[in-house]
DNA sequence: AGTGGGACGCTTTTT
DNA sequence: GCGTCCCACT
C-alpha cells in the first residue's frame, strides 16, 4: 500500500500524510507539488478515507486538472470517474447547475464569453445615453469583474468599495447588468463562482450537503485564488476543516486577474491549527538555474521565504545565456538557429520552449521557424473556441439550446448576411421589451405583423422555421448531424465557401472539427458546457514539436531548454504594469521571470534586442534590469558573431553597457527600421542587396559610405550603406 | 436601409 | 499592423 509514498522525499511524505486537518504547503518551483497532490489524492482513496466522489480537487487551468485526472488514475490501475476534480470555473459551473433556480435561473444557462459580456455593458451602457467614447465599455467591464473577483454582488458594494467611474454610476450599472443577464438566463464566468458562494452563505441547508459530500478538499495553485475562490473554498471547508493547499507566493502571476497572495497568509488565521510545510527542494533544474533564480527573486520585499535548494547532484550546469542582439527579427533568427543546432545534436523540440511575455511576441518566432522548418506549436493564445466562425457556430448552438438566447441570435441574426441591418434590430429589441419576450419571438412577430416586409420578412421566417425544424431533428437525427445540417442550411457554411480570402479554408475545417467534436457529448447543452469552459487549443498536439507560449502560460510545465526573449525594458517588465501598479506591478513581472527562469531543466537563454517594433514604429529599448538583478557569477554573456557585437556597442542608442542609463524606451521618429551603425566591411560592387523602401537591388558604384545601387524596381538610387542589408 | 471603404486606436497576462 | 468604428455610397 505504502508503494505510492516510496518515491517522496520527508516533506512531501508529510504532506501527503498529514491527512486531517487544514494543510498549507509552501512548495518552491520544481519540488514535486504536483506529485505531492495527486499522491495525496490518492492516498486519501487508498486508505479508504473517502470514495473518489467525496474528494473536492481544485486546480487553475483545464490542463492541470486533465494531468491530475490521469496521475491519479495511473495510481490507482483504473479511470478515475465521478470525481469532483477541475478548474475553480467547471466545479462552480457544475455546483449552480444543480442549484440555478436559487439564482434566479434555470438550470440551463448560458455562460457568456467577452463578447457578449460587452454588448450587453454596451446596450447598458447605450440606454443611459453615456457616451462610449469618455466611458469605455471594457473599463466597466473589468470594474464589475474585479467585484465580482471580490465576491461582491451589488448589494455588497459598500461606498468604500464603489468606483467613481461613470461618475459613479458604475454600481447602477452592474446591478443592471445582473438583472439583464438573469433575464437573459446567462452568466458570465465571474457568476459562476459569485453565485455559488452566494447560494452558500444563504442557504445553509445546500451548504450542509455540501460538507456531508466533500470530506476532503485539495487544492492547486493557492496563490493563484481570489477572494470569491478563497470564500467558496471556506465556506465548503467549513465543516471538517480537511482542507489542503498547495501554492508559492513566488509563482503569484495573476494579481491583475484578482488573485490576492494574502489568501496564504489568510490561510493560518481562518483555519486555526493549520499545519504548514515547506518543499525546498527542487528536482528539476541544474544549481546554476537555479542560484540565477533565486538570485533574482531575492530582489521581492515582503516573500513568505523559501529557499530553493538543489535536490539531485548530478553536473551542476550551463551558466545562463545573455544574448544581446540588434532587433527583434534577428533575436528569432538567433533561436531558430539554437534550435537547429540542439536538434543536430539530438535534443527533442518538444524539450524546447520559447517564453514571451505577450501573444503578439510568438509571431516573429514562428514566421522564423515556419521559414527552418522547425515544427512548432503555440499553446494558448487563440484558443479554439475563440475564433470567429467557432463562436459564430456555438451561437447557432445557442439559440438551438435555447430559443431565448438574445445575445446568441443577435450574433446570427444577420450572418450570414439576411438584409437585416441596425433597424431591423431595433424593431426587435423593442417588440422584445413591449413584450417581454424573446428576440426570436419578437422578430416572429414582427414578420407576421407586417413590420417586417419583403426579403427581411421571409428570412426571418426562414430562419425560425428552420431553428424549429432542426430542434425537431435533434430526436430523430441526432445532435451531431443535426449540427452539421443547420450550419448547412443556415447557409453559415456556404458563407465561408464563397469567401475567398486565405482563412476560409481553414475556418471550414475547424467548423468540421466543431461538429465531429460534438460526437464526443450525449446533448447540445453538455457540449456548449465543454466549449465555454474547457476547450483550449491543442490540436496540433501531437508529435515532436518546439512549444511556444506566454509566460502565464508556462507555470507549471518544464524543458530541458528554455528561450526567453524580449527581456527589455518597457516589455518585460511591462511598462503598464509598473505604470498600473508601481512596485507591487514590478514585483509580480519579477515572478513572472522566476516563473520563466526555473521552467528550465538543463539550460536558459534569455535575450534582449536593440530595436523592436512595437505597433507600426520602431522603438529602441534598453536591457530588462532583471538581466542585472541575475548574479553576475550565474551568468555568461555571449558573444554572438565579433561583427554583430561591435555594431551593437556602438549603436547610439543602445545603453546595454550602462545598466544603469535611463530605463524608459524611446519611441524612433522615423517609420524605417533604425539603420545600424555604419559598417566596417565596405559592400563590394556586385553585392546584392536589400532595402527598406526600395527593395532588392545591386551595388554598382561604392564611394566611402555612399553606394549606386541599381534596384529591381525603383530604378537606380544613391544610399547610405547603413540603410541596406546584404540580401 | 445595408454594405463597404477608410480612419483611428491600441493590446500584457486568462478561467 | 490589425481589428473596430464611422461615414459615405448604393
Amino acid at each position: 500500500m505504502s508503494d505510492h509514498l516510496a518515491r517522496l522525499n520527508p516533506e512531501q511524505r508529510e504532506s501527503v500524510e498529514t491527512i486531517d486537518g487544514p494543510l498549507l504547503v509552501l512548495a518552491g518551483a520544481g519540488t514535486g507539488k504536483t506529485r505531492v497532490l495527486t499522491t495525496r489524492f490518492a492516498h486519501i482513496l487508498l486508505t479508504r478515507r473517502a470514495f473518489p466522489s467525496q474528494v473536492l480537487a481544485v486546480t487553475f487551468t483545464n490542463k492541470a486538472a486533465r494531468e491530475m485526472r490521469e496521475r491519479v488514475a495511473a495510481i490507482l490501475g483504473q479511470p478515475a470517474d465521478g470525481l469532483w476534480l477541475g478548474t475553480f470555473h467547471a466545479l462552480a459551473a457544475r455546483m449552480l447547475r444543480r442549484h440555478a433556480e436559487l439564482a434566479g435561473l434555470t438550470p440551463s444557462f448560458s455562460i457568456l464569453d467577452t463578447d457578449d459580456q460587452l454588448r450587453v455593458l454596451k446596450q447598458l451602457m447605450e440606454a443611459e445615453r453615456l457616451d462610449l467614447k469618455r466611458f469605455a465599455p471594457q473599463a466597466l467591464m473589468a470594474i464589475i469583474q474585479r467585484w465580482k473577483d471580490r465576491g461582491l454582488t451589488p448589494a455588497r458594494i459598500t461606498p468604500a468599495e464603489d468606483s467613481d467611474f461613470v461618475n459613479g454610476r458604475a454600481k447602477i450599472l452592474y446591478a443592471a447588468y445582473q438583472d439583464r443577464l438573469r433575464t437573459l438566463n446567462a452568466c458570465d464566468f465571474g457568476d459562476l463562482l459569485l453565485h455559488v458562494t452566494e447560494i452558500l452563505r444563504a442557504h445553509p441547508d445546500v451548504l450542509a450537503e455540501y460538507h456531508r459530500r466533500f470530506r476532503y478538499i485539495l487544492v492547486d495553485e493557492y496563490q493563484d485564488t481570489n477572494l470569491v475562490q478563497y470564500l467558496w473554498l471556506r465556506l465548503l471547508a467549513q465543516g471538517h476543516q480537511n482542507i489542503c493547499c498547495v501554492g508559492d507566493d513566488d509563482q503569484s502571476i495573476y494579481s491583475w486577474r484578482g488573485a490576492e497572495v494574502e489568501n496564504i497568509l489568510r490561510f493560518e488565521k481562518d483555519f486555526t491549527n493549520a499545519t504548514i510545510i515547506r518543499l525546498e527542494r527542487n528536482y528539476r533544474s541544474t544549481e546554476q538555474i537555479l542560484a540565477a533564480a533565486s538570485g533574482l527573486i531575492a530582489h521581492n520585499t515582503g516573500r513568505l521565504g523559501k529557499t530553493l535548494r538543489p535536490g539531485r547532484n548530478d553536473a551542476t550546469g550551463d551558466k545562463i545565456k545573455i544574448v544581446s542582439l540588434w532587433d527583434s527579427d534577428e533575436e528569432a533568427r538567433m533561436v531558430g538557429e539554437r534550435i537547429e543546432t540542439l536538434r543536430r545534436s539530438g535534443h527533442a523540440a518538444s524539450e524546447m520552449a520559447i517564453l514571451v511575455r505577450a501573444n503578439a511576441q510568438t509571431r516573429a518566432f514562428e514566421e522564423r521557424l515556419i521559414t527552418l522548418g522547425i515544427p512548432y506549436k503555440v499553446i494558448g493564445g487563440l484558443r479554439f473556441y475563440e475564433r470567429q466562425e467557432i463562436r459564430d457556430a456555438v451561437a447557432y448552438a445557442r439559440v438551438l439550446n435555447q430559443p431565448s438566447d438574445d445575445l446568441a441570435f443577435e450574433r446570427i441574426i444577420n450572418l450570414p448576411r439576411r438584409g437585416i441591418g441596425d433597424q431591423g434590430l431595433r424593431a426587435m429589441h423593442e417588440r422584445a421589451r413591449e413584450r417581454a419576450i424573446p428576440l426570436t419571438a419578437a422578430a416572429l412577430s414582427l414578420a407576421d405583423d407586417g413590420s417586417l416586409r419583403g426579403k427581411v420578412r421571409d428570412a426571418v421566417r426562414t430562419l425560425m422555421t428552420g431553428f424549429d425544424r432542426w430542434r425537431a431533428g435533434i430526436i430523430r437525427e441526432g445532435h451531431v448531424t443535426t449540427m452539421a445540417i443547420m450550419l448547412d442550411e443556415s447557409g453559415y457554411m456556404d458563407m465561408w465557401k464563397q469567401d475567398k480570402s486565405v482563412e476560409a479554408p481553414g475556418r471550414i475545417e475547424n467548423l468540421k472539427e466543431f461538429v465531429r467534436a460534438l460526437a464526443d457529448f450525449d446533448s447540445i447543452g453538455g457540449f456548449l458546457e465543454h466549449v465555454a469552459l474547457v476547450m483550449d487549443n491543442e490540436q496540433n498536439a501531437e508529435g515532436d514539436r518546439v512549444n511556444m507560449m506566454t509566460l502565464h502560460a508556462a507555470k507549471g510545465l518544464e524543458f530541458d531548454t528554455v528561450f526567453l526573449p524580449g527581456w527589455e525594458e518597457g516589455l518585460f517588465p511591462s511598462q503598464r504594469t509598473m505604470d498600473e501598479s508601481g512596485v507591487k506591478g514590478l514585483e509580480e513581472e519579477r515572478r513572472l521571470a522566476y516563473v520563466g527562469l526555473t521552467r528550465a531543466r538543463q539550460r536558459a537563454i534569455v535575450s534582449h534586442a536593440a530595436n523592436r517594433r512595437i505597433y507600426a514604429n520602431w522603438q529602441s529599448s534598453i536591457p530588462s534590469r532583471f538581466i542585472d538583478e541575475i548574479p553576475a557569477e550565474y551568468v555568461e554573456i555571449e558573444t554572438a558573431g565579433s561583427l554583430q557585437r561591435e555594431r551593437m556597442i556602438r549603436a547610439p542608442s543602445f545603453t546595454s553597457q550602462f545598466p544603469m542609463a535611463a530605463r524608459r524606451p524611446q519611441v524612433i521618429e522615423n517609420w524605417e527600421k533604425p539603420a545600424r551603425p555604419a559598417r566596417t566591411d565596405g559592400i563590394p560592387v556586385g553585392t546584392r542587396v536589400f532595402h527598406q523602401k526600395f527593395g532588392y537591388g545591386m551595388v554598382t558604384a561604392c564611394e566611402d559610405d555612399k553606394l549606386d545601387i541599381d534596384f529591381e524596381k525603383a530604378g537606380t538610387k544613391r544610399v547610405l550603406d547603413r540603410f541596406v542589408e546584404r540580401a
